[in-house]
DNA sequence: ACGAGCGCCTGTCGGC
DNA sequence: TGCCGACAGGCGCTCG
């Protein structure tokens, strides 16, 4: 479930409520249990339970899609990867069957951190920017202008979809939102970034954040099993609709594989150009 | 510098 | 019904 809107979700829900629950910032933490060894990338499981055990959680952030967990002394960072998720539910409730970690906070409220394919991470770091370091700039940040994401474009000869999913190059695009941002800019996904002129890479920067803006609002996608919640999967343009008209001229909608991942397009509105 | 392949995991779906 | 491959919102690694 997670790029930048779904990750937004989940922070926002954490901070002031909602999804269900209500804030954890104020609270403190009680109790861990690491259920899946490999979702602690760091630090050592020990060391884990001596650090959190009295922290209060006084914020939540996001870098990208890390949810940034800030506490009294550390910062608990989650990487949700392909299928995690961040309860807040009532101490009382059952472990539910795929939770990997969590957290007994006061006013017997429980965090839990469910994740079916164990790929998500989580860190527990004095300092956050050892894990973050490498991000790009944030797509909905003021500092990200039209100017400067053109010059990141041409610094690199590269095919748009991977570059666009590159956390390096740009902090929060995933799949869904990649597809659907290259439709609304009319580009192929495998035109070279270096090729873009200025108009095309301003329609680029500006379709990026709409459709972000629009995941957001939407609180996210929904889709197969794991439900959250959001309902912009209903509003997708190409993302897993191969074969229905595109929702610009009809055609039908075209899927291909690029750098390992299905991708969807209009070969009318998106034409291959160089 | 860049792209392809693969590993990490569990679950669903469609075809036979 | 059972089995089997394809596929799934991510990313780190190796290898050309």
């Amino acid at each position: 479930m997670p790029e930048l809107p779904e990750v937004e979700t989940i922070r926002r829900a954490l901070k002031h409520g909602g999804r269900g629950a209500e804030s954890i910032v104020g609270r403190q933490v009680l109790e861990s249990r690491l259920l899946w060894e490999r979702t602690l990338a760091e630090p050592t499981q020990i060391e884990f339970q001596e650090r959190i055990l009295g922290q209060g959680i006084t914020d939540i952030d996001r870098r990208g899609k890390f949810l940034l967990l800030q506490l009294s002394t550390d910062t608990l960072i989650f990487h949700l990867r392909m299928s995690g998720d961040l309860n807040v539910v009532n101490e009382n409730e059952p472990i539910a069957s795929h939770d990997r970690l969590w957290l007994g906070l006061d006013g017997g409220l429980r965090l839990s951190f469910n994740d079916t394919r164990k790929f998500g991470r989580a860190w527990l770091v004095p300092d956050p920017h050892a894990v973050t370091a490498n991000l790009g700039p944030e797509p909905l940040g003021e500092g990200f202008t039209a100017h400067d994401f053109h010059a990141r474009l041409l610094a690199h000869r590269r095919q748009l979809k991977p570059l666009l999913m590159d956390q390096s190059f740009l902090a929060g695009l995933g799949n869904i939102y990649t597809d659907e941002a290259l439709h609304l800019s009319k580009l192929h996904p495998l035109q070279i970034s270096d090729t873009l002129n200025e108009t095309q890479s301003g329609r680029l920067w500006s379709s990026i954040r709409q459709v972000l803006q629009e995941g957001i609002e939407r609180q996210g996608a929904s889709i197969d099993w794991v439900y959250k919640g959001g309902d912009f999967q209903n509003y997708f343009r190409v993302y897993q609709r191969t074969g229905e008209p595109c929702p610009e001229c009809g055609n039908p909608i075209q899927r291909i594989t690029v750098g390992q991942r299905g991708t969807h397009y209009c070969q009318n509105c998106q034409p291959q150009s160089s």
